[in-house]
DNA sequence: GCAATGTGGTTGACATGTCATCAACCGTAG
DNA sequence: CTACGGTTGATGACATGTCAACCACATTGC
């Protein structure tokens, strides 16, 4: 209950332009990803991200950790993905509760469409704005945020 | 159909830590915001920027524009705030389709009762972390990207 | 082998956001 | 005063995300 810190002025307008970018930059990347390649951005993300893997699969679990999301939140959106042909189901081979999740050869058709016109996309509205400088002092920065919010459980303490 | 300009490794950096940072700065606010005080961000949000008008009130269309939110959302979001009594609605004096959005005291109590410690979150998770020369590049960063985003309607040539 | 407990994933109910549509209303032209 | 085009806000249908309950299987201890 102590007086509280309010934010000053150069720390309000950061703050304040970071959850406007957020918003804008959210808004128009979804825009353009879905007029170009008819994906939603979590649609571009899971397909992304089993992309990027050996052998276009997945355990469910694994992609819900390295998503962030909920295991129900993925479970969800992969039945819907499933149904439009771009992912399937596998069964796990050593652990009967497990979930793989694979790439089919039309999500694969689908991210290698896709990921040209969405990386032209992030570099027009944001990363061909920025100075090197402001590359690295981004990076550096979101690192920091993150190493903090993903190491500690929640630091109570002031 | 040109070869794309992949992100290199400092640009990927910097996109995936902006992402990831996005995600947990997020959950992490919100998860205190909804503990300690029992709003949401959208919550939050709305009280805020009511609560900063000179007679605590606002007309819709222009808390929308504001918070760069569609009229139909915020009008189903003050629907819900309204039955839990933060805000009520008053007919504009001189347009008949208008309407008035009035934090009601209630809802100024809310947002007295939230804010200091979601600043104090806000400082913990972020703002403290960074230094001064990183905030002021966070903060002319988002501004040059905001600028973009609203000034032109939809650039989309190369 | 079998109960007790833990884990992975699915599901349904519900909260929230989006889009399309609609009725009421404004301003202006006739 | 009427007609018309545009605006404002409300609403319903629908897509998506969250939470909690649940089921199937795994693991542990006996």
């Amino acid at each position: 209950m102590d007086a509280p810190r309010w934010l000053d002025a150069r720390e309000a307008r950061a703050w304040r332009g970071y959850r406007r970018m957020r918003r804008l930059l959210d808004l128009e990347l979804a825009r353009e990803l879905m007029q170009d390649a008819g994906l939603s951005e979590p649609d571009y993300d899971v397909l992304s991200d089993l992309s990027e893997t050996p052998d276009q699969r997945l355990r469910l679990s694994e992609l819900a950790d390295r998503m962030l999301w909920s295991r129900s939140r993925l479970s969800h959106h992969l039945a819907r993905m499933q149904q439009r042909g771009l992912v399937t189901r596998e069964e796990h081979p050593s652990d009967g509760r497990g979930s793989i999740v694979v790439l089919t050869p039309a999500g694969r058709a689908a991210i290698e469409a896709a990921a040209p016109g969405h990386v032209a996309a992030v570099r027009r509205h944001l990363i061909d704005l920025l100075t090197p400088e402001e590359i690295d002092a981004l990076a550096a920065l979101t690192q920091r945020v993150v190493d903090r919010l993903s190491g500690r459980p929640t630091a109570t303490e002031g």
